[in-house]
DNA sequence: AAAGTCTGGTGTAACGTTATATCACTCGTC
DNA sequence: GACGAGTGATATAACGTTACACCAGACTTT
């Protein structure tokens, strides 16, 4: 049996094409009985709308993109699990792409996404993401909402967090502590949220007149993160905490400081960033900058939305300010070196 | 400006609007020379291609669906990544939703992505599933690959673990270093999933005549994990290894068992089940049923592929084979309770 | 009783693409 | 010099929906 469309519907119930598809949107005067009659054929018929030709012809569909890099990264997961929360309230559905760190796959992602004819989309741009991607979205006035990144001469709506004043914080508590010897943990190259926060952690730093420095690279993984922080460990000492870019990375720093006989916290302090589920059960507890991945995702769903309904209002920029939650994996100092 | 189409390219490229669709496709027979002329007029005007339009017309898309619970849960995470590595060499995309569990979310996740237009759909099912989706989805003719739970009359390709075999080869491992009172740990209600689990553990203490039994619930998460262990071994003191619903609760159980200030491996022996890429890295790292969810994840795209290729072909059905792999949470026993 | 308004509905032309059939030419070939 | 085959390109009709303009009839107003 040939799928039904709604000529069908239309033939089967008796009407037109035109009252079919009113009856079956809610639009339009059409009698309570007449819309009762198309209803029940449609059911009977297993009508199913092809938002294909829908939003071809209408020019709107409820589909949302969304465009990150490392869909596994718990942060992540939670983010979308926020944003389609909210979305599917609002009657919207969301498709993540990833596109794993690859430039031109982000490209392809997000012409994907338009080429499909998505209604709005959510992007986390790679640290060095092409103008090519932005002029081709600018071109293509879909409504955006770019996430942690801000991107140079964008036009689009953001949604970041305060990441200097939050690793500030964090280094400010640790000197508090007494530690004297912090290194700023995670992340690679020069993407800007690192950027920020590695400004946060100088900036405490040289408010208190300190100047030891350590930066220290490493993959946004758990286990690259215990690579990394052994190697550390092994070549500076004298390190008594770590700012770390990430929680994911600081779980894997504190794996690392086990496997050296010490105890994170009462050895070596660790804070982390993001407050990922994983973070309040692990052993120790870990202290984190927490964003509350779910409302954050939940924010960036909201402003999307609103600017779908209204491209007419002003650029949007949010800002959301990270708590720092002290756990078990930060403590006073005991020792200089270990 | 307005958005270039077919048509601006083709007036701008003097052709007609077949030779550019041709072109653009790399199809039909054109001269090199137009070809050149059209695809530069194509990148000048910033030409996309309106893929509604395209696979409306044509019947054909390059985007697959997939439905699951919980996108949050880093199994999941990864065999999506194992899929979409596959399928964006393969020239398609994945979008995923998420039904959380719920039945009707299910329902209408399915049925957006066939009235989508996508031409395939990888779909895990909730417990529960309705008999509703699936004849949505029978009827709707669309490519359909089910995974990890196999329904009932269904006549979609499976991807399917040795759900059985994996727990009566991990439970008589148990059995065999000494342990007597084994518990199955996690997963909720008549699960099929977790049925043949349980099924696989019944049947290695029934082999060796040990009939002590007990079946513990909690939902599939670290924090449920930590929770449900907690009053299991509170009420159940004498269960010295767990045999586990997924590594998600066998974590959580490992926490439970060190903050009651024993030893995961050396006084509580447990096996997870997935071999997420935490596992190895957990403290101490977590003995678990392998079974490789990237791999698993290519292996469901190449189903769901040569499905679309070759409607004709007889139904498949996979099952992957999981691997035992022994490391620090398992141990031989030491002392009957604790 | 002519003009206006409300109700319930219809016909037609798009949206941007591709499938299909067809056409005008140029070659060789017998 | 008629015929078939190959080359390069085109016109037209779909795909399934919605926007828009319009209409017939009943009822109200002046």
């Amino acid at each position: 049996m040939k799928k039904a469309n709604l000529k069908t519907v239309a033939a089967a119930a008796g009407v037109s094409v035109t009252t079919a598809s009113q009856v079956l949107r809610g639009t339009g005067r059409i009698s309570e009985s007449t819309a009762d009659r198309v209803l029940k054929v449609a059911a009977r018929l297993n009508y199913i709308r092809d938002n294909r030709a829908a939003s071809m012809r209408s020019g709107a569909s409820n589909e949302i993109g969304m465009v990150v890099h490392h869909i596994i990264n718990p942060f992540n997961a939670e983010v979308i699990s926020g944003i389609s929360g909210y979305l599917s309230e609002q009657g919207y559905f969301v498709s993540v792409l990833d596109s794993q760190l690859e430039n031109d796959k982000e490209f392809q992602n997000l012409e994907a996404f338009v080429s499909h004819g998505r209604s709005g989309l959510i992007w986390v741009p790679t640290n060095n993401a092409s103008n090519k991607s932005l002029e081709m979205l600018v071109r293509s006035q879909i409504p955006t909402v770019t996430f942690l990144r801000q991107l140079e001469n964008s036009p689009f709506d953001h949604v970041g967090v305060q990441n200097q004043q939050a690793t500030w914080a964090a280094t400010n508590h640790l000197i508090n502590q007494g530690h004297r010897h912090i290194a700023y943990f995670g992340g690679i190259d020069h993407a800007q949220v690192r950027t920020e926060r590695i400004a946060g952690y100088r900036q405490a730093l040289a408010d208190q007149d300190i100047d030891v420095q350590l930066i220290w690279d490493c993959a946004d993984s758990k286990l690259a993160g215990l690579d990394a922080a052994e190697l550390l460990f092994k070549e500076h000492p004298e390190i008594t905490a770590l700012v770390c870019n990430g929680d994911m990375v600081a779980l894997g720093a504190c794996v690392a400081v086990k496997r050296m006989g010490l105890t994170p916290g009462d050895d070596v302090s660790v804070i982390g960033f993001d407050d990922i589920s994983d973070a309040a059960i692990s052993d120790p507890p870990l202290s984190t900058l927490s964003i509350c991945p779910r409302v954050l995702g939940r924010t960036l769903a909201k402003v999307l939305v609103e600017r779908i309904r209204h491209p007419e209002l002003p650029r949007a920029i949010t800002s959301v300010a990270a708590e720092l939650i002290l756990r078990g994996s930060t403590g006073a100092i005991k020792a200089v070196g270990h």
